[in-house]
DNA sequence: GATTCATATTCCGTAACAAGTATATGATTA
DNA sequence: TAATCATATACTTGTTACGGAATATGAATC
């Protein structure tokens, strides 16, 4: 039963919370650090939990590695964010996450027009 | 953050399998067992972590106990209801539960019926 | 080649969980 | 009151998970 991996991911605050703002767009690990105000081996581990089930893909982009959700996602998991979205709509922390991420957006703008080429010499968020 | 408390109920195999078949309506301990194929002591676990955390209410009658799904469930677990369903219906181990409850459905008939003085004196199931 | 930066992994300790065996509870019947 | 039935609760064992501290990797820059 593959649902039961995406429930697994789905039942730690940490991960809703990175899966919520990746909702948004791609992300690399610095800017989660940011939005979420957690250490880097927090972030760090709940994404590697998430990309082994296969919720999240990343790729590495010079020093960078830029996180997003799956191109193509599984009927389950798409009904799944989907759901998770709905919900997370007037949740505080969830709500808040998304404002702290709009104010980075100029510092992230790179990642999400995919120009590797435009990061900066070193992270400014 | 009670989105979690949710999420935890559905990262269990054997959970998932009792809410799909309480989704058909309300059924007591010995009903889960055939349905399910599993021992009590499994199926009397798990309502008590679903029961511990509102994803399901019960009611002693005699000496059954019926388990069904709250009333009035929040907004988030309506939502992860549905959500399940929609992900349940072409899944195999989740049809052949349905299959298996409809066989029994005679024997459990008084449950459905809130008629537990035509509950029978044993188990027929 | 050494340093710096972003990210990942390892190594703890602790807590939660799943499953099975055995036993307990609570209601009914004899 | 004893026996029986449906269900629940310890108790134990193996496994998984989370968090933090320290360390490792891999790419870029000096």
């Amino acid at each position: 039963m593959d649902l039961i991996k995406i429930y697994e991911c789905l039942c730690d605050r940490t991960r809703l919370r990175l899966l919520n703002v990746l909702s948004q767009g791609p992300l690399c690990v610095c800017h989660f650090q940011t939005v979420l105000a957690e250490p880097q081996v927090k972030i760090s581990k709940h994404l590697a939990y998430l990309r082994g089930r296969g919720l999240v893909e990343c790729e590495r982009q010079g020093n960078w590695v830029v996180y997003e959700l799956p191109e193509k996602p599984s009927r389950e998991l798409a009904a799944n964010l989907a759901c998770l979205q709905d919900c997370a709509r007037d949740n505080p922390v969830f709500r808040r996450d998304l404002a702290r991420l709009k104010k980075i957006e100029p510092a992230c703008a790179w990642v999400r027009a995919g120009e590797p080429e435009n990061a900066p010499g070193q992270c400014r968020c």
